[in-house]
RNA sequence: GUGAGCGUAGCUCAAUUGGUCAGAGCACUGGACUGUGGCUCCAGUGGUUGGGGGUUCAAGUCCCCUCGCUCACCCCA
């Protein structure tokens, strides 16, 4: 067990932070019911096809991202770079379709890419992912941005920015790709070896480009909008309308493609202005080819991810707090060993009552276990010596005001459990 | 995959031009206060200075390699 670490771009969450991630969970689980979104766990590996037809072929990801192997019957896995893929996957399999329409599910839980670690991007993540599937409603896309923003706004976080934009179909993209290159096509020579190399793979990601020069040279570039077809247009102008409609801020980017080839129709990110370079907290669209790419009917979608690991880091940044840290309420101190018994009868009977109590295991002097119980910031200490023994009391501490005062032993139990419950609301 | 910066006790960091430089604070453990925490004081545990090689009388301190971390490119959550 000598320098075993863990794996580059992994980390573990520690005490001191996992609580704040369970507190994040909390809200959100909350505001799934609050947006009628039901919770599913999901495998964290799938069938490599899966992902290599549903995400695409040629995407960053599936290239060079995937942490793919075969299992001992030769099989090809991978473990999931996105959950969106087995989302729809899951639905496919159950025959949700034969269930009310769109089923609105989510879940939680790490991503795996293959990617050089930077700040807020690490190779296995969390993200919280909603889903809504089986609807075309432009206003599913709406509730889908307006389910993301509502986490940001309960977690406190500020200093955002709501991108959306259409990337149209398989009937106007090629359309607007075609136009895109044509203009492009003026400028060649100008821009950078990267887009250079993107102009026939993926015309749309120059738009991306943060090259100065390349981004000049979008600046007059055709606009998607001008080129959406009839269907797409109208649900584009559905959605915005739908977003203004319930006060949502954000800001239409032309600019805006995704990463992933299922994207149909409505793209969004949001944008945290307190991270690095990374600073996607939430992304995601519609995705109505999806599930035809993955071998089954057609099936409209639309959904977010939301990175965990980057909204945790905002937070901090923004210093925003996390709720209330979880710690003991009481600690049983034992002043001598002819009371070691009867503090650990007291100590289960706490913890059988719901009050969260500890109890020195290894024979500490007294001090050092008044130590302890200041270090754990329990709020009381019960002490226990011979003489409460035989008295029948129990001394309880006060650690915040420092007063003390005997209780009668079978009244101890009672009296903490009020008190812990009083110290909850 | 590419580039830059950095790697000294669990954590944060010291160590003049290579020459008692392997230290401090915090944390931890114990003690001063033999039945009482948060303050103070004292002591202790803890490092083959990421690893390997080289230069030198002498290297955390210079050179090379390697591993790792960080940030950025790329891409995205």
């Amino acid at each position: 067990m000598e320098n075993i670490k863990a794996p580059r771009g992994v980390r573990d969450i520690l005490p001191d932070e996992s609580w704040k991630w369970a507190s994040i969970f909390d809200v959100t689980r909350k505001i799934a019911e609050d947006f009628g979104y039901r919770e599913v766990h999901l495998p964290i590996f799938e069938q490599t096809e899966l992902f290599s037809r549903g995400i695409g072929e040629t995407t960053d990801v599936v290239e060079k991202e995937m942490y793919t192997f075969s299992d001992r019957s030769g099989r090809s896995l991978t473990l999931r770079p996105e959950a969106t893929a087995s989302m729809v996957r899951a639905y496919l399999e159950h025959g949700m379709a034969s269930g009310p329409q769109p089923s609105k599910l989510w879940c939680a839980g790490p991503m795996m890419r293959y990617e050089r670690p930077q700040k807020g991007r690490y190779r296995q993540f969390w993200q919280l992912d909603f889903e809504a599937i089986g609807s075309s409603s432009p206003l599913v896309d709406v509730e889908v941005i307006a389910l993301s923003l509502e986490i940001f706004r309960r977690l406190g976080l500020s200093n955002l920015e709501v991108l959306v934009n259409s990337v149209g179909c398989p009937v106007c993209r090629p359309v607007y790709r075609s136009a895109l290159q044509a203009y492009l096509g003026g400028h060649f020579e100008s821009l950078c070896p990267t887009c250079q190399g993107r102009y026939d793979r993926n015309p749309l990601r120059i738009l991306d480009c943060k090259v100065p020069t390349c981004r000049s040279i979008t600046d007059g570039a055709p606009d998607v909008r001008d080129h959406l077809c009839e269907e797409c247009r109208v649900h584009f102008d559905e959605v915005l309308k739908g977003l203004a409609l319930i006060g949502a801020k954000f800001r239409i980017d032309k600019r805006l493609v995704r990463g992933l080839d299922y994207y149909t129709k409505t793209a969004y990110e949001v944008l945290s202005g307190d991270l690095g370079a990374q600073n996607a907290v939430c992304g995601g669209g519609r995705y109505d080819n999806l599930a035809e790419a993955i071998g089954g009917p057609h099936t409209p979608g639309v959904g977010f991810a939301a990175g965990l690991d980057r909204i945790v880091l905002t937070m901090e940044q923004q210093g925003l707090g996390f709720g209330k840290e979880p710690s003991i309420f009481a600690t049983v101190v034992i002043a001598d060993e002819g009371a070691r018994d009867e503090g650990l009868r007291l100590l289960y009977e706490l913890r059988k009552a719901g009050v969260p109590t500890d109890m020195d295991a290894s024979g500490k002097g007294m001090k050092a276990q008044m130590k302890a119980a200041g270090a754990a910031k329990a709020a009381y200490v019960c002490l226990l010596g011979s003489s409460e023994v035989v008295k029948g009391v129990v001394a309880l501490k006060e650690m915040s005001t420092g007063t003390q005062a005997e209780i009668e032993r079978d009244r101890i139990v009672a009296e903490l459990v009020l008190k812990a419950g009083a110290a909850r609301c």
